[in-house]
DNA sequence: ATACTATTTAATAGACCTATTAATACGCAA
DNA sequence: TTGCGTATTAATAGGTCTATTAAATAGTAT
């Protein structure tokens, strides 16, 4: 067997396992096909993880959780809310792009995989609760300071998400819209960035 | 053969196969169950279609352009900018509605399917250009006249379409959000529909 | 009715996939 | 070295899927 890493095989296998996964879904990835990757035996696939289903799970089970809610954590800084703000907002974006393809992955299993959909809903479906919460006071300060409107947090975090994460589901897309500009992807995504900080700091205004 | 409505053969299969694609995306899709659906013979889905493949594209050809450029295009309406553009975002947003499960369809077709991919483009990536050109020539009359700040139509354009998009495609998650609040997704669509033209338009302001 | 075409079916070849089993190789402690 | 648990392999059962083929049926025009 070769593997190429010093990593155990069983790491190798969930690190072929999540790179097939995010490249070509759940559906498409064969436990053969991660194998020969490997460069192992497909039955060892099974061996380590039961089965194809339990190794999705393995995988993405921490990644599921930060993916939903990075962008409800509280940062510990002390800062003024807006500025606060503003740098969630660019954190969130900045992880998504280090996983930039796990967005689309997990939403389609979802969508199309009501099981996993349940799975995930029994897993993470009681966080956002209290962390919206916690957010809405926040904003209620703010308000009723005067320096923003009045805003619904929930919402609010939604329109970051769609923002924030559409830059990365729509990547093919965008690079047709911003065909004009002929720049590498890489300048498009920090235009993004920027755009969707402004676009959500801008709707704040009282 | 049992067919439901008194349509074609052919028709009764483009509407089953649309209806599971749409449900339970390409791979988990099988031709036996398009067949069975419609009650009819597998061999059918094939002496009329040749390919699940082809079937795929004869399904969805007209709807993927529509699904990307409904957005673009202009309405012949002779109304204010801002007020035709308040249209544009709300009948983006209701088509998408009607669509619903068309944005992640496509998007991981696109992101796992090379092939389907490069079809797309060739089918559809020169169109924004021209339009995108002309939104950004109605920008600069407004921005010349002070009503608006500068503004990229590429980039406005995308992210009117991240977030009509991304209510749909990310509906499991705007449940857990909207969890407060208790109110039937119905209603939660409608905010958010109003909520997007608000970012945008806010975006504006000089 | 006859002949010809379009539609539909049954049957199956040929791939590929998941998961299991039984046998083999390996590492290491006694 | 022997013995034992772990890791690995080959082989394959059993399933599903796509696509094709040849035969049967329905429909239609002459």
């Amino acid at each position: 067997m070769i593997r190429t890493q010093n990593n155990t095989t069983e790491q190798c296998i969930m690190e072929a396992a999540e790179a097939l996964f995010l490249d070509k879904g759940y559906a498409r990835t064969s436990t053969i096909e991660i194998a020969r990757v490997v460069g192992c035996n497909q039955a060892l696939v099974h061996y380590y993880f039961r089965s194809k289903e339990n190794l999705f799970k393995q995988v993405f089970e921490n990644k599921i959780k930060s993916f939903c809610f990075s962008l409800l954590e509280i940062s510990e800084e002390d800062l003024p809310f807006k500025e606060k703000l503003e740098k969630r907002i660019g954190n969130h974006f900045d992880m998504l792009k280090v996983n930039s393809k796990l967005p689309i992955l997990l939403f389609n299993e979802v969508h199309t995989n009501q099981d996993l959909a349940r799975k995930i809903y029994a897993d993470v479906g009681h966080l956002p609760l209290s962390i919206i919460a916690r957010m809405q006071s926040e904003l209620d300060v703010e308000y009723e300071s005067g320096r923003i409107c009045k805003t619904d947090a929930a919402s609010l975090l939604f329109s970051i998400f769609s923002l924030n994460v559409m830059t990365f589901i729509g990547s093919p897309l965008l690079r047709l819209f911003a065909e004009n500009s002929k720049e590498p992807l890489d300048v498009i995504l920090e235009q993004r960035r920027a755009e969707n900080i402004r676009l959500i700091m801008n709707s704040l205004n009282p």
